[in-house]
DNA sequence: CGTTGCTTTGATGCCCGTCAATGATTGTGG
DNA sequence: CCACAATCATTGACGGGCATCAAAGCAACG
């Protein structure tokens, strides 16, 4: 549990990046002329759990973990987000779970109480945040087979397929792993050294290669495909 | 997998019973007026994981049981829904689970595409739709905790609590529980034998009752909620 | 009253957690 | 630039919690 807060959190005037704008079609982009631009450092804590829920972000560039914290310290990660998602868009008054920044974070924020007047003028604003939290959902939701009914090694592969997914790196290609082991693990429900030991695993059967900490390869799409199915 | 189709699903008139309509003080009554009356047998589907999400549901009275099947057929439950809750209602174009009758169910069903004009008119509609979704949402990252960083007691015990809560049974009360064992199972992700032999030493410990089957009454609520937070 | 489906209990083993030590990498101050 | 500390990752030994396999108990129903 390390800590290193630069309560940063500039402000500047909002322009999104035109590579995030093309990515939804819908009425998002109204968003951009009531946002403000924020920084946070690496580790720093965006909210916490129970917060007020005044804001809400859309990541432009680094990674966020949602973690849950048990009173006696066991932690649970919800989800990991990456540059275009949003964070913090359920209609609660305040959150429910705590928001850290994985790597140096650009976002822009959001008045909550902005959207929800955006959200009353304007029908696609509307459908949008609802297909947000449709999505959000949908995700927790395929999370909960994982955690309820996958092995340790179909944890572990479904997690490198998603990353596989997400930046569409394709077969014999190599992703980018943002996160620690211990943050794999807690996502995955695992701990640490079960993580480790399975990726040393896929790496001996050759299915994947680990250049370094934050990179890895994968060298057999398909069999890891199976794997996560169950068929292995 | 035991099957039981009266393919029913008739449709009435309708009018939402009183009891229901307190509960919220939102402007989900202003759906009252656009809903049909469907009722479902024990075991019958009300619609399948892909199904086209035409409508949505609430439930008037009965148990939904919501799942999630991987290909060699394991199960996730992901909620158990009763009297009041609402079914379907997220924003994709299908379902993302199946969900079935785990009793005889009563409901009113809407047309998607209606609930969709009347969030557009109504603010309080789209607030509240906006609400459902988000306790949805926050219920499932809950439940990921459960299954991530628990044990087998501290599901089963937060399990009977998550009951109790629901139809406010205080200490010394019974709480009803519709659902069989496997289904227990398939929700905290544990098989069967474990629930039973959780519950029978839960029973050997003098912390709970088992009457019946569907029934089971909680001598010590104060240490099951010990037990439920990792105290022991 | 036998059948059927669900629940409970028992015996056994393995997957993964725990505890512990070593290696690798990064950052810091001399 | 190197020494050292701090952090993170990896590997090993071992045990326990839960899954698996198997059989017996129990309640509802025709």
């Amino acid at each position: 549990m390390s800590i290193a807060v630069r309560s940063v959190s500039s402000a500047e005037p909002i322009a999104l990046p035109p590579s995030l704008q093309p990515k939804l079609d819908d009425g998002l982009n109204a968003l951009s002329a009531i946002g403000t631009v924020v920084r946070f450092g690496r580790n720093e804590t965006i909210f916490s759990d129970g917060d007020d829920a005044s804001y809400s972000y859309r990541l432009i560039s680094g990674t966020v973990r949602l973690c849950k914290l048990m009173s006696d310290g066991r932690r649970q990660i919800a989800e990991f987000l990456g540059a275009g998602n949003f964070l913090g868009f359920e209609w609660l008054e305040t959150h429910a779970f705590t928001a850290e920044a994985l790597t140096d974070v650009v976002a822009v924020r959001y008045v909550r109480r902005h959207l929800d007047r955006l959200g009353d003028e304007r029908g696609d604003v509307r459908r949008s945040l609802m297909a947000v939290l449709s999505h959000d959902l949908w995700a927790a939701q395929n999370h909960l087979v994982m955690l309820g009914r996958q092995s340790a090694r179909e944890r572990v592969v479904s997690f490198l397929l998603a990353l596989a997914e997400r930046s569409g790196t394709k077969d014999g290609g190599t992703i980018e792993v943002p996160m620690g082991r211990q943050d794999i693990a807690d996502y995955l429900g695992l701990t640490i050294e079960t993580v480790c030991r399975t990726i040393s695993d896929l790496k001996r059967m050759r299915l994947i290669g680990v250049p370094n900490r934050t990179q890895i390869s994968l060298t057999n799409l398909e069999k890891l495909r199976e794997i996560a199915e169950g068929d292995l």
